[in-house]
DNA sequence: CTAACATTTTTCCAACTGGTCAAAATTCTG
DNA sequence: CAGAATTTTGACCAGTTGGAAAAATGTTAG
Protein backbone atom coordinates (compact mmCIF):
# COMPACT_ATOMS: atom_id res chain seq x y z
CA UNK A 1 0.00 0.00 0.00
CA UNK A 2 2.64 2.74 1.16
CA UNK A 3 4.15 3.86 -2.52
CA UNK A 4 7.31 4.40 -1.65
CA UNK A 5 9.57 1.19 -0.18
CA UNK A 6 12.15 2.46 2.23
CA UNK A 7 14.97 0.18 2.82
CA UNK A 8 14.33 -1.67 6.03
CA UNK A 9 17.70 -3.62 6.78
CA UNK A 10 20.00 -0.76 5.61
CA UNK A 11 23.16 -0.55 7.34
CA UNK A 12 23.81 3.08 8.16
CA UNK A 13 26.75 4.58 6.29
CA UNK A 14 27.96 6.48 9.44
CA UNK A 15 29.35 4.58 12.14
CA UNK A 16 26.17 4.00 14.67
CA UNK A 17 26.96 6.16 17.32
CA UNK A 18 25.90 4.71 21.02
CA UNK A 19 22.96 6.06 22.50
CA UNK A 20 22.11 5.09 25.99
CA UNK A 21 19.35 2.98 24.23
CA UNK A 22 21.12 1.73 21.59
CA UNK A 23 23.22 0.27 24.47
CA UNK A 24 20.45 -1.07 26.38
CA UNK A 25 18.53 -2.50 23.23
CA UNK A 26 22.00 -3.90 22.28
CA UNK A 27 22.98 -5.71 25.76
CA UNK A 28 19.51 -5.54 27.32
CA UNK A 29 16.48 -7.08 27.87
CA UNK A 30 14.03 -6.39 25.42
CA UNK A 31 14.09 -4.22 21.88
CA UNK A 32 14.53 -5.03 17.98
CA UNK A 33 18.44 -4.23 17.62
CA UNK A 34 19.18 -7.28 19.45
CA UNK A 35 22.02 -9.20 17.59
CA UNK A 36 19.42 -11.54 16.55
CA UNK A 37 17.78 -11.88 13.27
CA UNK A 38 15.18 -9.07 12.49
CA UNK A 39 11.46 -10.73 12.47
CA UNK A 40 8.74 -10.17 9.94
CA UNK A 41 6.92 -8.17 12.31
CA UNK A 42 10.10 -5.94 12.95
CA UNK A 43 10.60 -5.45 9.15
CA UNK A 44 7.31 -4.92 8.56
CA UNK A 45 6.28 -2.20 11.38
CA UNK A 46 9.54 -0.43 10.67
CA UNK A 47 8.81 0.32 7.40
CA UNK A 48 4.86 1.35 8.69
CA UNK A 49 6.82 3.28 10.95
CA UNK A 50 9.24 4.64 8.15
CA UNK A 51 6.39 5.62 5.93
CA UNK A 52 4.26 7.48 8.59
CA UNK A 53 7.78 9.35 9.86
CA UNK A 54 8.27 10.40 6.28
CA UNK A 55 4.37 12.14 5.76
CA UNK A 56 5.11 13.88 9.06
CA UNK A 57 8.57 15.10 8.75
CA UNK A 58 8.37 15.96 5.65
CA UNK A 59 5.63 18.27 6.01
CA UNK A 60 6.60 19.25 9.47
CA UNK A 61 10.41 19.71 9.42
CA UNK A 62 12.16 17.34 12.33
CA UNK A 63 11.30 19.92 15.12
CA UNK A 64 7.81 20.56 13.92
CA UNK A 65 6.94 16.68 13.81
CA UNK A 66 6.02 14.93 16.77
CA UNK A 67 5.70 11.41 17.89
CA UNK A 68 2.55 10.89 18.65
CA UNK A 69 2.17 12.37 15.29
CA UNK A 70 3.91 9.64 13.71
CA UNK A 71 2.33 7.33 15.68
CA UNK A 72 -1.18 7.52 15.58
CA UNK A 73 -0.17 7.83 10.91
CA UNK A 74 1.52 4.80 11.51
CA UNK A 75 -1.65 2.93 13.14
CA UNK A 76 -0.12 2.57 16.86
CA UNK A 77 0.52 3.63 19.97
CA UNK A 78 3.58 6.07 20.81
CA UNK A 79 5.22 3.34 23.52
CA UNK A 80 4.86 0.70 20.27
CA UNK A 81 6.79 2.70 18.19
CA UNK A 82 9.44 3.94 20.51
CA UNK A 83 9.86 0.05 20.92
CA UNK A 84 11.10 0.07 17.53
CA UNK A 85 13.05 3.28 16.98
CA UNK A 86 14.05 4.32 20.65
CA UNK A 87 14.29 7.64 19.83
CA UNK A 88 13.00 10.42 17.09
CA UNK A 89 16.33 11.33 15.91
CA UNK A 90 16.55 7.49 14.96
CA UNK A 91 14.03 7.27 12.57
CA UNK A 92 14.87 11.07 10.95
CA UNK A 93 18.56 9.32 10.26
CA UNK A 94 17.06 6.09 8.69
CA UNK A 95 15.00 8.32 6.29
CA UNK A 96 17.81 10.79 5.86
CA UNK A 97 20.50 7.85 5.02
CA UNK A 98 17.53 5.64 2.64
CA UNK A 99 17.17 9.18 0.99
CA UNK A 100 20.23 10.39 0.05
CA UNK A 101 20.76 7.28 -2.05
CA UNK A 102 18.11 7.22 -3.50
CA UNK A 103 18.19 11.13 -4.38
CA UNK A 104 21.24 10.87 -6.20
CA UNK A 105 20.43 7.45 -8.33
CA UNK A 106 19.68 9.65 -11.05
CA UNK A 107 22.86 11.65 -11.41
CA UNK A 108 24.83 8.83 -10.69
CA UNK A 109 23.13 7.24 -14.01
CA UNK A 110 24.62 10.27 -16.46
CA UNK A 111 27.30 8.47 -18.64
CA UNK A 112 30.25 10.07 -19.47
CA UNK A 113 30.45 7.90 -22.62
CA UNK A 114 27.05 9.05 -23.42
CA UNK A 115 26.39 11.81 -25.79
CA UNK A 116 25.09 15.38 -23.77
CA UNK A 117 21.76 15.88 -24.54
CA UNK A 118 20.27 12.45 -24.43
CA UNK A 119 22.12 12.20 -21.00
CA UNK A 120 21.53 15.77 -19.68
CA UNK A 121 17.82 15.18 -21.32
CA UNK A 122 16.98 12.17 -19.10
CA UNK A 123 18.46 13.10 -16.19
CA UNK A 124 15.86 16.26 -16.43
CA UNK A 125 13.40 13.35 -16.75
CA UNK A 126 14.52 11.06 -14.08
CA UNK A 127 14.64 14.07 -11.56
CA UNK A 128 11.23 15.45 -12.82
CA UNK A 129 9.84 11.77 -12.09
CA UNK A 130 10.99 11.64 -8.64
CA UNK A 131 9.56 15.19 -8.17
CA UNK A 132 6.18 13.55 -9.39
CA UNK A 133 6.68 10.09 -7.49
CA UNK A 134 8.72 10.76 -4.24
CA UNK A 135 7.53 14.42 -3.65
CA UNK A 136 7.14 13.36 0.13
CA UNK A 137 10.83 12.92 0.19
CA UNK A 138 11.90 15.69 -1.94
CA UNK A 139 10.42 17.54 0.19
CA UNK A 140 11.98 15.77 3.42
CA UNK A 141 15.39 16.78 1.44
CA UNK A 142 13.81 20.57 1.20
CA UNK A 143 13.06 20.75 4.52
CA UNK A 144 16.26 19.31 6.36
CA UNK A 145 18.64 21.97 3.83
CA UNK A 146 16.27 24.80 4.67
CA UNK A 147 17.38 23.89 8.03
CA UNK A 148 20.82 24.32 7.56
CA UNK A 149 21.26 20.20 6.97
CA UNK A 150 22.44 19.95 10.45
CA UNK A 151 21.75 16.28 10.44
CA UNK A 152 23.35 15.19 6.97
CA UNK A 153 25.79 18.10 6.55
CA UNK A 154 28.44 15.29 6.20
CA UNK A 155 26.83 13.40 3.88
CA UNK A 156 26.46 16.57 1.94
CA UNK A 157 30.03 17.75 2.02
CA UNK A 158 31.55 14.34 1.26
CA UNK A 159 29.19 11.64 -0.76
CA UNK A 160 26.88 13.90 -2.60
CA UNK A 161 30.05 16.83 -3.00
CA UNK A 162 32.63 14.14 -4.72
CA UNK A 163 29.51 12.87 -7.05
CA UNK A 164 28.95 16.45 -8.26
CA UNK A 165 32.54 16.83 -8.57
CA UNK A 166 32.73 13.89 -10.58
CA UNK A 167 29.86 14.85 -12.55
CA UNK A 168 30.87 18.43 -13.19
CA UNK A 169 33.99 16.89 -14.36
CA UNK A 170 32.06 14.96 -17.09
CA UNK A 171 30.14 18.12 -18.29
CA UNK A 172 33.58 19.71 -18.69
CA UNK A 173 35.29 17.27 -21.09
CA UNK A 174 31.53 17.58 -23.07
CA UNK A 175 32.47 21.49 -23.24
CA UNK A 176 35.86 20.76 -24.39
CA UNK A 177 35.04 18.87 -26.84
CA UNK A 178 32.64 21.51 -28.41
CA UNK A 179 29.27 19.04 -27.54
CA UNK A 180 28.40 21.54 -24.84
CA UNK A 181 27.70 25.36 -24.43
CA UNK A 182 31.02 26.11 -22.35
CA UNK A 183 29.43 27.54 -19.20
CA UNK A 184 29.49 26.51 -15.17
CA UNK A 185 29.01 23.01 -14.43
CA UNK A 186 27.78 23.05 -10.81
CA UNK A 187 25.36 25.99 -11.57
CA UNK A 188 24.23 23.81 -14.41
CA UNK A 189 23.50 21.07 -12.14
CA UNK A 190 21.96 23.61 -9.02
CA UNK A 191 19.58 24.52 -12.30
CA UNK A 192 17.91 20.83 -12.91
CA UNK A 193 17.69 20.02 -9.04
CA UNK A 194 16.50 23.69 -8.37
CA UNK A 195 13.82 23.34 -11.65
CA UNK A 196 12.68 19.68 -11.19
CA UNK A 197 12.45 19.63 -7.13
CA UNK A 198 10.26 22.81 -7.81
CA UNK A 199 7.53 20.82 -8.96
CA UNK A 200 7.72 18.84 -5.65
CA UNK A 201 8.64 21.23 -2.72
CA UNK A 202 6.10 24.35 -4.27
CA UNK A 203 3.58 21.77 -5.28
CA UNK A 204 0.81 24.01 -3.95
CA UNK A 205 1.80 26.94 -5.76
CA UNK A 206 2.55 25.32 -9.05
CA UNK A 207 -1.00 24.24 -8.97
CA UNK A 208 -2.59 27.05 -7.29
CA UNK A 209 -1.10 29.33 -10.24
CA UNK A 210 -1.77 26.72 -12.73
CA UNK A 211 -5.77 26.39 -11.86
CA UNK A 212 -7.58 23.26 -12.23
CA UNK A 213 -7.40 23.24 -15.78
CA UNK A 214 -3.43 23.06 -16.20
CA UNK A 215 -2.82 21.78 -12.73
CA UNK A 216 -3.67 18.08 -12.95
CA UNK A 217 -0.98 15.54 -13.66
CA UNK A 218 -0.60 16.62 -16.77
CA UNK A 219 1.53 19.54 -15.47
CA UNK A 220 4.57 17.12 -15.18
CA UNK A 221 3.87 16.76 -19.08
CA UNK A 222 4.25 20.48 -19.79
CA UNK A 223 6.66 21.25 -17.23
CA UNK A 224 9.44 18.17 -19.10
CA UNK A 225 8.70 19.78 -22.18
CA UNK A 226 9.21 23.21 -21.04
CA UNK A 227 12.76 22.08 -19.16
CA UNK A 228 13.78 20.72 -22.62
CA UNK A 229 13.46 23.45 -24.87
CA UNK A 230 15.08 25.68 -22.09
CA UNK A 231 17.76 23.54 -21.20
CA UNK A 232 18.32 22.96 -25.36
CA UNK A 233 18.11 26.42 -26.58
CA UNK A 234 17.35 28.76 -23.81
CA UNK A 235 14.29 31.12 -24.78
CA UNK A 236 15.85 32.57 -28.42
CA UNK A 237 13.49 31.72 -30.88
CA UNK A 238 14.13 29.78 -33.93
CA UNK A 239 12.96 30.33 -36.72
CA UNK A 240 12.22 26.64 -37.54
CA UNK A 241 8.31 27.64 -37.98
CA UNK A 242 6.14 24.98 -37.81
CA UNK A 243 7.75 21.30 -37.90
CA UNK A 244 6.36 18.39 -35.60
CA UNK B 1 20.98 47.05 12.74
CA UNK B 2 18.41 44.38 11.43
CA UNK B 3 19.25 44.29 7.66
CA UNK B 4 15.52 43.84 6.51
CA UNK B 5 12.43 46.14 7.21
CA UNK B 6 8.80 44.94 7.80
CA UNK B 7 6.32 47.27 7.47
CA UNK B 8 5.04 47.52 10.97
CA UNK B 9 2.15 49.87 10.89
CA UNK B 10 1.04 47.31 7.71
CA UNK B 11 -2.77 46.57 7.84
CA UNK B 12 -3.67 42.84 7.30
CA UNK B 13 -5.37 42.27 3.68
CA UNK B 14 -7.28 39.27 5.15
CA UNK B 15 -10.42 41.06 7.63
CA UNK B 16 -8.83 40.35 10.87
CA UNK B 17 -10.41 37.63 12.53
CA UNK B 18 -11.97 38.12 16.67
CA UNK B 19 -9.46 35.74 18.13
CA UNK B 20 -10.54 36.35 22.05
CA UNK B 21 -7.04 38.07 22.69
CA UNK B 22 -7.38 40.18 19.59
CA UNK B 23 -11.09 40.82 21.43
CA UNK B 24 -9.89 41.39 24.65
CA UNK B 25 -6.69 43.74 23.17
CA UNK B 26 -9.29 46.04 21.60
CA UNK B 27 -11.79 46.64 24.91
CA UNK B 28 -9.72 45.89 27.29
CA UNK B 29 -7.58 47.18 30.08
CA UNK B 30 -4.21 46.53 28.50
CA UNK B 31 -2.38 45.97 25.11
CA UNK B 32 -1.34 47.79 21.75
CA UNK B 33 -4.09 46.85 19.79
CA UNK B 34 -6.10 49.71 20.99
CA UNK B 35 -8.01 52.37 19.24
CA UNK B 36 -5.06 54.84 20.22
CA UNK B 37 -1.71 55.93 17.59
CA UNK B 38 1.08 52.97 18.26
CA UNK B 39 3.92 54.63 20.43
CA UNK B 40 7.37 54.73 19.42
CA UNK B 41 8.32 52.18 21.82
CA UNK B 42 5.60 49.30 20.32
CA UNK B 43 6.95 50.15 16.73
CA UNK B 44 10.43 49.61 17.65
CA UNK B 45 9.73 46.25 19.90
CA UNK B 46 7.47 45.08 16.80
CA UNK B 47 9.97 45.43 14.58
CA UNK B 48 12.75 43.63 17.11
CA UNK B 49 9.70 40.73 17.48
CA UNK B 50 9.22 40.52 13.49
CA UNK B 51 12.94 40.64 12.94
CA UNK B 52 13.83 37.66 15.64
CA UNK B 53 10.77 35.60 14.44
CA UNK B 54 11.88 36.01 10.62
CA UNK B 55 15.00 34.33 11.87
CA UNK B 56 13.38 31.16 13.87
CA UNK B 57 10.05 30.94 11.52
CA UNK B 58 12.50 30.96 8.47
CA UNK B 59 14.51 28.02 9.60
CA UNK B 60 12.24 25.59 11.63
CA UNK B 61 8.44 26.37 10.00
CA UNK B 62 5.52 27.62 11.90
CA UNK B 63 5.61 24.64 14.01
CA UNK B 64 9.02 24.14 15.00
CA UNK B 65 9.59 27.64 16.20
CA UNK B 66 9.12 28.62 19.56
CA UNK B 67 7.85 31.53 21.43
CA UNK B 68 10.71 31.15 23.59
CA UNK B 69 13.01 31.24 21.32
CA UNK B 70 11.74 33.87 19.20
CA UNK B 71 11.63 35.78 22.14
CA UNK B 72 15.35 34.94 23.59
CA UNK B 73 16.59 35.77 19.96
CA UNK B 74 14.45 39.49 20.46
CA UNK B 75 16.32 39.91 23.92
CA UNK B 76 12.85 39.96 25.48
CA UNK B 77 10.83 37.54 27.78
CA UNK B 78 8.26 35.96 26.49
CA UNK B 79 5.00 37.16 28.34
CA UNK B 80 6.61 40.50 27.20
CA UNK B 81 6.74 39.01 23.63
CA UNK B 82 3.32 37.85 24.10
CA UNK B 83 1.98 41.62 25.13
CA UNK B 84 3.12 42.63 21.49
CA UNK B 85 1.54 39.60 19.94
CA UNK B 86 -0.94 37.76 21.41
CA UNK B 87 -0.61 34.90 19.75
CA UNK B 88 2.30 33.16 17.69
CA UNK B 89 -0.08 32.78 14.90
CA UNK B 90 -0.15 36.61 14.91
CA UNK B 91 3.47 37.17 14.46
CA UNK B 92 4.03 34.56 11.82
CA UNK B 93 0.60 36.25 9.77
CA UNK B 94 2.12 39.38 9.91
CA UNK B 95 5.52 38.41 8.32
CA UNK B 96 3.68 36.37 6.01
CA UNK B 97 1.66 39.21 4.89
CA UNK B 98 4.56 41.76 4.55
CA UNK B 99 6.66 39.27 2.12
CA UNK B 100 4.11 38.14 -0.13
CA UNK B 101 4.17 41.62 -1.17
CA UNK B 102 8.01 42.06 -1.19
CA UNK B 103 8.64 38.82 -2.91
CA UNK B 104 6.48 40.08 -5.50
CA UNK B 105 7.24 42.81 -6.34
CA UNK B 106 10.50 41.82 -8.55
CA UNK B 107 7.68 39.91 -11.22
CA UNK B 108 5.50 43.26 -10.76
CA UNK B 109 8.13 45.38 -12.26
CA UNK B 110 8.34 43.74 -15.46
CA UNK B 111 7.25 45.59 -18.08
CA UNK B 112 5.07 44.78 -20.82
CA UNK B 113 6.08 47.50 -23.29
CA UNK B 114 9.86 46.86 -22.81
CA UNK B 115 11.97 43.96 -24.75
CA UNK B 116 11.70 40.40 -23.41
CA UNK B 117 14.98 39.54 -23.18
CA UNK B 118 16.20 43.00 -21.26
CA UNK B 119 12.90 42.39 -18.97
CA UNK B 120 13.77 38.70 -18.11
CA UNK B 121 17.22 39.67 -17.41
CA UNK B 122 16.25 42.29 -14.70
CA UNK B 123 13.74 39.93 -13.23
CA UNK B 124 16.27 36.96 -12.98
CA UNK B 125 18.98 39.56 -11.65
CA UNK B 126 16.58 41.15 -9.35
CA UNK B 127 15.51 37.54 -8.18
CA UNK B 128 18.68 36.85 -7.58
CA UNK B 129 19.08 39.82 -5.40
CA UNK B 130 16.86 38.51 -3.17
CA UNK B 131 18.02 35.46 -2.93
CA UNK B 132 21.13 36.75 -1.68
CA UNK B 133 19.77 39.95 0.03
CA UNK B 134 16.61 38.35 1.76
CA UNK B 135 17.16 34.40 2.81
CA UNK B 136 15.40 34.18 5.44
CA UNK B 137 12.56 35.70 3.56
CA UNK B 138 13.42 32.86 1.00
CA UNK B 139 13.18 30.04 3.48
CA UNK B 140 10.27 31.40 5.03
CA UNK B 141 8.15 31.41 1.81
CA UNK B 142 9.66 28.23 1.55
CA UNK B 143 9.54 26.39 4.76
CA UNK B 144 5.40 27.42 4.30
CA UNK B 145 5.35 25.81 0.62
CA UNK B 146 6.68 22.58 2.12
CA UNK B 147 3.61 22.47 4.71
CA UNK B 148 1.12 22.96 2.23
CA UNK B 149 1.01 27.13 2.38
CA UNK B 150 -2.06 26.44 5.06
CA UNK B 151 -1.45 30.06 6.40
CA UNK B 152 -1.30 31.58 2.92
CA UNK B 153 -3.28 29.64 0.33
CA UNK B 154 -5.75 31.92 -0.32
CA UNK B 155 -2.92 35.04 -1.10
CA UNK B 156 -1.59 32.75 -3.31
CA UNK B 157 -4.87 31.71 -5.17
CA UNK B 158 -5.74 35.37 -5.43
CA UNK B 159 -3.30 37.73 -5.58
CA UNK B 160 -0.37 35.54 -6.93
CA UNK B 161 -1.95 33.71 -9.15
CA UNK B 162 -3.37 36.96 -10.62
CA UNK B 163 -0.22 38.36 -11.33
CA UNK B 164 1.04 35.64 -12.78
CA UNK B 165 -1.87 35.49 -14.97
CA UNK B 166 -0.97 38.68 -16.14
CA UNK B 167 2.65 38.53 -16.67
CA UNK B 168 1.89 34.97 -18.46
CA UNK B 169 -0.46 37.32 -20.98
CA UNK B 170 2.77 40.01 -21.66
CA UNK B 171 5.09 36.80 -22.13
CA UNK B 172 2.48 35.29 -24.43
CA UNK B 173 2.36 38.30 -26.57
CA UNK B 174 6.08 38.43 -26.86
CA UNK B 175 6.09 35.10 -28.45
CA UNK B 176 3.44 36.18 -30.65
CA UNK B 177 5.39 39.05 -32.07
CA UNK B 178 8.29 36.32 -32.54
CA UNK B 179 10.55 37.81 -29.99
CA UNK B 180 10.47 35.39 -28.15
CA UNK B 181 10.60 31.43 -28.04
CA UNK B 182 7.24 30.11 -28.37
CA UNK B 183 6.60 27.96 -24.90
CA UNK B 184 4.79 27.47 -21.70
CA UNK B 185 5.06 30.92 -20.16
CA UNK B 186 3.92 29.55 -16.62
CA UNK B 187 7.02 26.81 -16.63
CA UNK B 188 8.97 29.60 -17.89
CA UNK B 189 8.24 32.11 -14.42
CA UNK B 190 8.11 28.41 -12.56
CA UNK B 191 11.77 28.20 -13.23
CA UNK B 192 13.50 31.66 -12.68
CA UNK B 193 11.55 31.10 -9.51
CA UNK B 194 12.84 28.11 -8.88
CA UNK B 195 16.36 28.66 -10.12
CA UNK B 196 17.08 32.06 -8.19
CA UNK B 197 15.41 31.04 -4.70
CA UNK B 198 17.36 27.69 -5.08
CA UNK B 199 20.26 29.82 -3.65
CA UNK B 200 18.62 31.45 -0.73
CA UNK B 201 16.83 27.90 -0.05
CA UNK B 202 19.52 25.69 -0.78
CA UNK B 203 22.42 27.39 0.64
CA UNK B 204 24.12 25.28 2.39
CA UNK B 205 24.11 22.43 -0.14
CA UNK B 206 25.30 25.17 -2.51
CA UNK B 207 28.06 26.28 -0.66
CA UNK B 208 28.91 22.50 0.46
CA UNK B 209 29.23 21.62 -3.25
CA UNK B 210 31.31 24.54 -4.31
CA UNK B 211 33.52 24.07 -1.48
CA UNK B 212 35.51 27.48 0.72
CA UNK B 213 37.38 28.23 -2.84
CA UNK B 214 34.04 29.39 -4.96
CA UNK B 215 31.41 29.09 -2.44
CA UNK B 216 31.69 32.78 -1.40
CA UNK B 217 30.03 35.59 -2.04
CA UNK B 218 30.92 35.53 -5.64
CA UNK B 219 28.80 32.48 -6.28
CA UNK B 220 25.83 34.92 -6.95
CA UNK B 221 27.86 36.74 -9.97
CA UNK B 222 28.20 32.85 -11.04
CA UNK B 223 25.04 31.91 -10.74
CA UNK B 224 23.68 35.42 -12.63
CA UNK B 225 26.13 34.47 -15.62
CA UNK B 226 25.49 30.96 -15.71
CA UNK B 227 21.45 31.71 -16.02
CA UNK B 228 21.88 34.48 -18.55
CA UNK B 229 23.29 32.16 -20.38
CA UNK B 230 20.61 29.06 -20.04
CA UNK B 231 17.85 31.79 -20.39
CA UNK B 232 19.58 33.05 -23.93
CA UNK B 233 20.87 29.88 -25.19
CA UNK B 234 20.44 26.88 -23.41
CA UNK B 235 22.59 24.46 -23.71
CA UNK B 236 23.22 24.48 -27.23
CA UNK B 237 27.07 25.41 -28.20
CA UNK B 238 27.62 28.32 -29.96
CA UNK B 239 30.05 28.55 -32.50
CA UNK B 240 31.00 32.25 -31.03
CA UNK B 241 34.42 31.27 -30.12
CA UNK B 242 36.09 33.44 -27.88
CA UNK B 243 34.40 37.20 -27.85
CA UNK B 244 34.31 39.08 -24.71
C1' DC C 1 4.47 65.78 41.49
C1' DT C 2 0.92 62.72 40.21
C1' DA C 3 -2.62 60.34 37.91
C1' DA C 4 -3.26 57.78 33.83
C1' DC C 5 -1.35 55.17 30.94
C1' DA C 6 2.22 51.95 28.82
C1' DT C 7 5.46 48.39 29.61
C1' DT C 8 7.76 44.67 31.97
C1' DT C 9 8.30 41.00 35.23
C1' DT C 10 6.81 37.27 38.19
C1' DT C 11 4.07 33.57 38.88
C1' DC C 12 1.30 30.30 37.24
C1' DC C 13 -1.24 26.77 34.30
C1' DA C 14 -3.00 23.03 31.43
C1' DA C 15 -1.71 20.64 27.46
C1' DC C 16 1.87 18.56 25.04
C1' DT C 17 6.61 16.89 24.41
C1' DG C 18 10.10 12.95 24.13
C1' DG C 19 10.83 9.13 26.65
C1' DT C 20 10.67 5.17 30.56
C1' DC C 21 9.05 1.08 32.73
C1' DA C 22 6.78 -2.95 34.23
C1' DA C 23 3.14 -5.76 33.34
C1' DA C 24 0.08 -7.88 30.14
C1' DA C 25 -0.86 -9.92 25.71
C1' DT C 26 0.66 -12.13 21.89
C1' DT C 27 3.50 -14.90 18.85
C1' DC C 28 6.91 -18.22 17.98
C1' DT C 29 9.40 -22.62 18.73
C1' DG C 30 10.28 -27.10 20.20
C1' DC D 1 0.65 -27.48 24.18
C1' DA D 2 4.32 -25.29 27.32
C1' DG D 3 7.72 -22.18 27.81
C1' DA D 4 10.43 -18.61 25.89
C1' DA D 5 10.73 -14.68 23.32
C1' DT D 6 8.58 -10.92 21.29
C1' DT D 7 5.23 -7.30 21.02
C1' DT D 8 1.81 -4.20 22.94
C1' DT D 9 -0.29 -1.59 26.47
C1' DG D 10 -1.16 1.66 30.29
C1' DA D 11 0.55 4.42 33.71
C1' DC D 12 3.82 7.56 34.45
C1' DC D 13 7.53 11.44 34.34
C1' DA D 14 10.21 15.60 33.88
C1' DG D 15 10.74 19.29 30.78
C1' DT D 16 8.69 22.31 27.34
C1' DT D 17 4.97 24.57 25.10
C1' DG D 18 1.57 28.45 24.24
C1' DG D 19 -0.64 31.43 26.94
C1' DA D 20 -3.22 34.01 31.22
C1' DA D 21 -3.32 37.04 35.21
C1' DA D 22 -1.82 40.32 37.95
C1' DA D 23 1.45 42.80 40.28
C1' DA D 24 5.40 45.92 39.65
C1' DT D 25 7.72 49.31 37.20
C1' DG D 26 8.34 53.06 33.67
C1' DT D 27 6.79 57.08 31.17
C1' DT D 28 4.48 61.17 30.25
C1' DA D 29 0.95 64.95 30.05
C1' DG D 30 -1.09 68.17 32.92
Amino acid sequence: MPPIKVKSAEVATTPRRQHKADARAAAGSHGPAKPRAQTRIQREKQDVILEAALEVFSMHGFRGATIDQIAEVAGMSKPNLLYYFPRKEEIHRRLMSALLDTWLAPLREINADGDPFPEIRSYIRRKLEMARDYPRESRLFANEMLQGAPRIIEMIEVDLKNLVDEKAKVLLTWMDQGKLARTDPYHLIFSIWATTQHYADFDVQVRAVLGPARGGEGRFEDAARYLEGLFLHGLTPRSTPKAG
